[in-house]
DNA sequence: CGTATTTGACCTGCGC
DNA sequence: GCGCAGGTCAAATACG
């Protein structure tokens, strides 16, 4: 199918602010299958950081983060301070720890989100506990850490990694340790946003209260542990919600051969892409010093998208756990 | 024939 | 302890 509407609204990973930040229009014609002008917008500045690198996790660090966006340094243990997840030091932090144990493929080398006929895309992001996590670990997150990290020392012990053996090597009383997660919202027709690497689905599920199925797919590289869940909205069918989990362990298929999906080289698609991205919420960060109010979900759902306006977070399923962190969060 | 998808069963965690 | 829902496994099936 070829798509139909080629805007891809991209908010920035998680929370509040960022969230809304960015409504960025690429060129119409970009799909899954075809050669696609994968035109990213008008402008083109150069960052100092992108989004790609954001995404794959290969450099961003929380301080790289933080004075991009002008924000407070502080470390990413932040990320699980009590008392809310609105903070845009929460926020970067989260990307920050994203940077350390995650990469979304959404953001890899060679391709990005607007693969698909793909119209609006906004992203945001869990804590390594993980999305249900989000709402338990502001009540227990003393525990949650604890158990987290009991699990790194025994996962470094046993130099395996946890998402495979989850089930079989997993010791009673001991929660598993989940990879922090990047969540997406895409208007697309199709479910599977082609990303540029190569997904293998090992499961579906219904969804409660939801008529559409959450599908989960893995990477098919091996031992490269990233998931993604796809869902879309119930609300809105159009919406598909990815959530990514996990880092990638290799490079992006599509960045090493650039064949995959008939993509023009990273250098110039998606850093380019990636990079107006982030630029655009830096400017938008910088130009309404949003970072520094007090974030008013209304005032999110204003400055969003109108696809995503439409969307109103649905009271279900990943966006539930993800998206209200950033949107309800906001609110005392 | 190799790889990907489908799908029912099973496992796990959590709330009641 | 039980039931529910999310998540994963793995055999069967489809596809190129």
């Amino acid at each position: 199918m070829s798509g139909d509407q080629e805007r891809s609204h991209f908010s920035f990973p998680s929370h509040d602010e960022l969230s809304s930040l960015v409504s960025w229009k690429p060129a119409a014609g970009a799909t899954d299958s075809a050669g696609d002008p994968r035109g990213f917008g008008p402008r083109a500045v150069p960052p100092p950081v992108s989004l790609t690198d954001v995404l794959r996790g290969s450099m961003m660090d929380y301080g790289a983060l933080a004075r991009a966006f002008g924000l407070p340094c502080s470390a990413p243990s932040d990320v699980l301070a009590p008392g809310g997840m609105a903070s845009s030091r929460e926020l970067m932090a989260d990307v920050g720890n994203a940077g350390n144990s995650m990469t979304p493929s959404s953001g890899c080398g060679g391709s990005a989100t607007p693969m698909t006929p793909n119209s609006s895309t906004s992203w945001s992001s869990t804590e390594a506990a993980g999305e249900e996590d989000a709402e338990r670990c502001k009540k227990d997150e003393p525990k949650q850490e604890e158990e987290v990290e009991k699990q790194r020392v025994k996962v470094e012990e046993e130099g395996g990694d946890t998402s495979e053996k989850v089930n079989k090597s997993k010791k009673k009383g001991e929660k598993r340790q989940r990879d922090p997660r990047f969540a997406f919202v895409t208007e697309s027709e199709v479910d599977h946003l082609d990303d540029g690497y190569r997904w293998r689905k090992y499961g579906q599920k219904a969804v409660k209260n939801s008529p559409y199925p959450r599908s989960y797919y893995r990477c098919t590289t091996q031992k490269c542990p990233v998931k993604k869940r796809v869902e879309r909205s119930y609300q809105n069918p159009r919406i598909v919600i990815t959530t990514y989990e996990g880092k990638h362990a290799h490079e992006c298929p599509t960045t090493v051969r650039g064949s995959t999906h008939l993509l023009p080289p990273p250098s110039a698609m998606s850093t380019s892409f990636c990079q107006n991205l982030v630029m655009q919420q830096m400017n938008q960060l910088n130009n309404d010093n949003s970072l520094q109010a007090n974030i008013n979900p209304n005032v999110y759902l204003a400055n969003l998208p109108p696809s995503l306006q439409q969307l109103q977070l649905p009271d279900y399923g990943l966006l539930q756990d993800i998206i209200p962190s950033f949107i309800h969060g906001g609110q005392p």
